[in-house]
DNA sequence: CGTTCATTTGAACATGCTCAATTCCTGTGG
DNA sequence: CCACAGGAATTGAGCATGTTCAAATGAACG
């Protein structure tokens, strides 16, 4: 996920940031104010958790993974990243990152000093406005991992997973159909609570039915309405039915 | 969790988001500047998903619940709020509500509307500071829970949680060792992913091994360090194990 | 080419779910 | 005050999903 050169300026105007680089008043001459952006490399690391939080960062290209750590030392994936995410956001809850930032590719990066941020939340509604739009965004996404982590069996996360993936690449102008994953298995079956074992068999067990092409890591979606119905079909709701479905004091609407 | 009348001007006044109903100059004449609040009751709903989202909310006093509604009709939620808490903050992200709300008990909630925030964010750097740091700690203890689920067993999982409500009546001023859960055993499974046999047994598991006493809703701790122990003993990082915890190009720092 | 890392595949096993029945609490009405 | 009904919680036994362990295969890189 790279860009010319050439789309830079455009990209760095859609940037959800962008009031912070090109004043109200000259959004026309962008040429100069293009804010100088960093390259990092594979397995570079943005922040460490427990480092100082100075900076949100805005991803241009590329990918990375967000990842925190448990006292056993295990590391836990919390999420990937791609060009127009917001990265660093943990970093407000207590002065020092929880996560850490791993890139997983060559990638280019936007820092946004935290005083030039506060800056530009005094004095611009619409800055505020994005800046808690990416953090609810983030929430809520987390919260849909969290209902398919706790909600779905491991043929259901991994598809989910693709989909979302095929939705981040649509969303960014590139093939919904036919992408390369920027992580390895074991990042995978990290992020999505199985063994990587597991993620291998329903790999190919997705291959054989003839709903994705797979080898290492490109992946060839043939049939999305078939990878959509994995979700839906053989579905069985065994966890937590609360009993009254048209109980009007009740949150759910419908149970299967 | 409920507090006296007496105490509320001062729960006002450490409340995160004082700064809004108390100018910067009058701290001390804060009677007169107790915001209404008002009073839910159990079951009731503060918002549903999809709804408008206009305010964000701080619970004052009670205890509820947040979910959202997956595709298939299931109720997955996403997590418990106590007094302090911020609620809402989903909202930010497409105007409207992605969660529900649903109170667990009689309750009482302060009532920001978005554009008295946003005033209040464009001329207070604390508002800002305060309001950042709220969403920020959501994120991070969303990707804790997220790690628990990913990496711990149903026994490990239900120790974390008892252990993190511990905690947060410990911050808030009551007994760390014995409390009322104000959710149901439906609600437990349904938030740790489990089933509700499932946490009964394990309850009783932890009770005979004299770590806890339970009774209905009533829980004492008889043993938080053994408690602790539950997360840390029997442990097998199974999951996700990077071949090389001593390359410098990996995030985490040992692998047990 | 040989070493290393990533991935795949197979077979046994374990955790935790499902189904079913029972017990325990709470509130209600006789 | 007691009996009864309904929901919540507990307990038991069988079973399924997905993990673990082990080994083989494949791609990449020096």
């Amino acid at each position: 996920m790279t860009k010319s050169t050439a789309q830079q300026t455009s990209l760095c105007q859609h940037c959800i940031m962008s009031g912070i680089c090109f004043g109200q008043s000259d959004k026309n001459s962008a040429e100069s104010k293009v804010r100088s952006h960093k390259i990092y490399h594979k397995s570079d690391i943005l922040f460490r958790s427990g480092q100082t939080f100075d900076a949100i960062y805005i991803l241009r290209s590329g990918s990375a993974k967000s990842s925190i750590l448990a006292n056993c030392g295990h590391e836990q994936i919390s999420g990937f990243h791609y060009p127009g995410d917001l990265i660093g956001l943990d970093g407000f809850d207590n002065g020092s990152h929880s996560q850490s930032i791993k890139f997983l590719e060559t990638s280019s990066v936007c820092r946004i000093g935290l005083g030039e941020l506060d800056n530009a939340m005094a004095n611009s509604a619409s800055i505020r406005s994005n800046l808690l739009q990416g953090m609810s965004h983030a929430l809520n996404n987390e919260d849909r991992f969290l209902l398919s982590l706790n909600n779905m069996n491991s043929a259901q996360r991994l598809s989910s997973f693709l989909l979302d993936l095929s939705a981040q690449f649509l969303q960014r102008g590139l093939s919904a159909k036919e992408f390369d994953l920027s992580m390895t298995r074991v990042d995978i079956a990290n992020y999505l609570g199985m063994a990587i074992e597991t993620v291998s068999r329903l790999l190919t067990q997705l291959q054989q039915d003839n709903i994705i092409e797979v080898q290492r890591r490109r992946v060839k979606i043939l049939s999305l309405e078939k990878l959509n119905q994995c979700l839906t079909l053989e579905r069985d709701p065994h966890i937590l039915l609360t009993p009254n479905p048209s109980d009007a004091n009740t949150i759910q609407t419908r149970v299967a």
